[in-house]
DNA sequence: GCCATAGCGTGGAAACGTTTCATCGACGCC
DNA sequence: GGCGTCGATGAAACGTTTCCACGCTATGGC
């Protein structure tokens, strides 16, 4: 089988012009030592020709593709197409492609999917790691930036999720709640982790203040939707007393609560206040509009980027960046019923 | 500048295994004619040796890159989000990468992208056309797939918008209503165009019976959450007598609709029943759980990526496809309360 | 029993389209 | 006239796949 051939290589173009291989080969990589007579002459060889370069055989003679790889559990939850469509606009400007891998939040498809971006040559990898992997196959000698949940000995761009949530918290504590559930992530996730924590270091003196089970305030979920609806549910059955305020660890399971929160009669924010974590696009404009911690996507994105290029220029040792996250303030909360400031 | 290279090639798998270069080759693509010990020495040398086949070589001698291109306007979009999350499953199952580029709705960046894909040698692309492009450049013979919004002269996978958009309103029509308004997408845009033709079909003759200018009743905005709050205001504000009913021609525009109402105080479904498009994730999480028109958006993947590759393989003439809408009926409607059924 | 032939499996080389390096010719300058 | 400089050429290389040729074995006809 003799598979369809490029119509138009760099050899017709240097034919046309009259000129050898190579000179055709410096035009086109503005190579400077190169007659303008010459160069002129092989630019309008390749318009006349419309001849574009073959980027398979480039990457190959080259060695480099300009081309990254990502992987990305899920595009379904909005932050992660947010940070896939700003990933992809940071590298594009840089003169990259992106090659998207989902990876379904499944481990294996992961490791597969590092697999086949190394085989495809990609110039590194970005890498938001599903919640159960811990390690990473260090069989591929690719740069890599592992993005949002951190990886040891990798490494990472991210949010700091830790003081993110203690601005949650924080605030919610400023407007008089003393109750606070709290929505976690999965158990095993790093992100998960880091949120409650933040929640709890600023909630723990408080519980021990007034003598109450904290462990019972906090539900462990998915970062989704439903899960942030079912685990709403529960708290609202096992909470006694009943919370006043409550912290989403990711705004679709806040939105989630606040479904089931209408489901239940319970008015927001009246006798119940909450906050999200994210700052996804539909947290405006839910009812009420959700507050929420907002993650610097663009940013983490551009650093990301940034990154993983120097990464591949000079290697050194792995290096952290955190950014802030800022809260932004709409109607999701007000003073407790029980307690106007 | 010296590239990095390939620490181990299918030579090193030859010579360790004292066979030529052309039965490693043969073992690798299943060639039949290879004896089974040897095909067996060179399994060994390659697991020894851990090869992996260099995919960029693969691509330039086969002339076929097991790679499509995707160029999606915008994955903040949840539909085209979720449409890309599927396209790369489907694709995956295939054994093909997924090159994505966003056009962010731009006709200029679109024609780029066609042109970066082209030159990176993909077997197809999957493209999904902003709004306001309306002709591609035919100068890139590269199988392509116009998906959602349909190009003339060019293979079409899409939804039947006008059908959904008429399920949509005979669903109001059924409930009682007459006098319903409709936020429609941008004017030049396809989509938006079929679903309020869809729309018309049903409402036309009810307008007219009831003499009211149907015009009114009719706005253009983006399909996203802003412009669906933005248009419902101005809905709000311009129609009398007022609608007892919305359709809008995407579930975030309907958000944003349901934002708009509550902001001024409009109970839903009480006071006013809204359906969406689209059947994203989110509307069945908002209060009220939005009632909508859903696109099959795995069926619309999946025969994207079947039809892009046999037109890949035999060139024939462009075909259509067309997948029907179902109404997921929720809370978001209720018989008008002027005219109790 | 021997040679011709067919069939099968393997090796070697060419090719895919590009970049880059060494080489070489021409030209001007001292 | 030698030499340095500059610009252009041609060939090698990147890592594969595939085609052709070759040698070996098995088979059949005489």
């Amino acid at each position: 089988m003799v598979p369809t051939r490029q119509t138009v290589n760099i050899r017709h173009v240097a034919h046309k012009a009259g000129v050898s291989l190579g000179t055709v080969s410096r035009v086109l990589n503005d190579h400077p030592s190169v007659t303008d007579s010459l160069r002129q002459r092989v630019r309008d060889a390749i318009q006349e020709l419309k001849y574009r370069p073959h980027a398979v055989a480039q990457s190959l003679r080259r060695g480099t593709n300009r081309m990254i790889g990502v992987v990305i559990p899920d595009l379904r939850n909005p932050f992660f197409a947010d940070l896939m469509q700003n990933i992809e606009i940071s590298a594009r400007m840089l003169g990259y492609s992106v090659l998207f891998i989902s990876s379904d939040e499944d481990a294996t498809t992961e490791v597969q999917a590092i697999e086949t971006l190394a085989s495809r040559k990609v110039d590194g990898v970005i890498f938001l790691p599903s919640n159960d992997v811990h390690v990473l196959p260090r069989t591929v000698p690719l740069p890599i930036v592992v993005i949002d949940r951190p990886l040891d000995a990798h490494y990472f761009v991210g949010a700091d999720h830790r003081a993110g949530a203690r601005m949650a918290a924080d605030y919610l504590v400023s407007l008089g709640h003393r109750r606070i559930a709290c929505i976690s992530g999965p158990a095993d996730s790093s992100v998960a982790q880091a949120r409650l924590a933040g929640f709890l270091d600023v909630m723990t003196p408080h519980f021990e203040a007034a003598e109450l089970p904290m462990s019972r305030y906090v539900v462990h979920g998915d970062f989704d939707y439903v899960s942030g609806r079912e685990a709403a549910t529960t708290l609202f059955r096992i909470c006694t007393p009943a919370p006043t305020a409550l912290f989403a660890c990711s705004d679709q399971q806040a939105i989630g609560a606040l479904r089931a929160a209408a489901d239940h009669g319970i008015a927001v924010p009246r006798d119940l206040s909450i906050v999200g974590f994210d700052g996804i696009l539909v947290a405006d404009l839910v009812t009420p509009r959700l507050t929420t911690v907002h993650q610097p996507v663009a940013q983490l994105a551009d650093a990301a980027i940034t990154m993983l290029l120097e990464q591949a220029t000079h290697a050194q040792s792995p290096i952290s960046r955190l950014f802030a996250c800022d809260l932004v303030v709409r109607e999701s909360c007000a003073p407790p019923a029980d307690h106007p400031c």
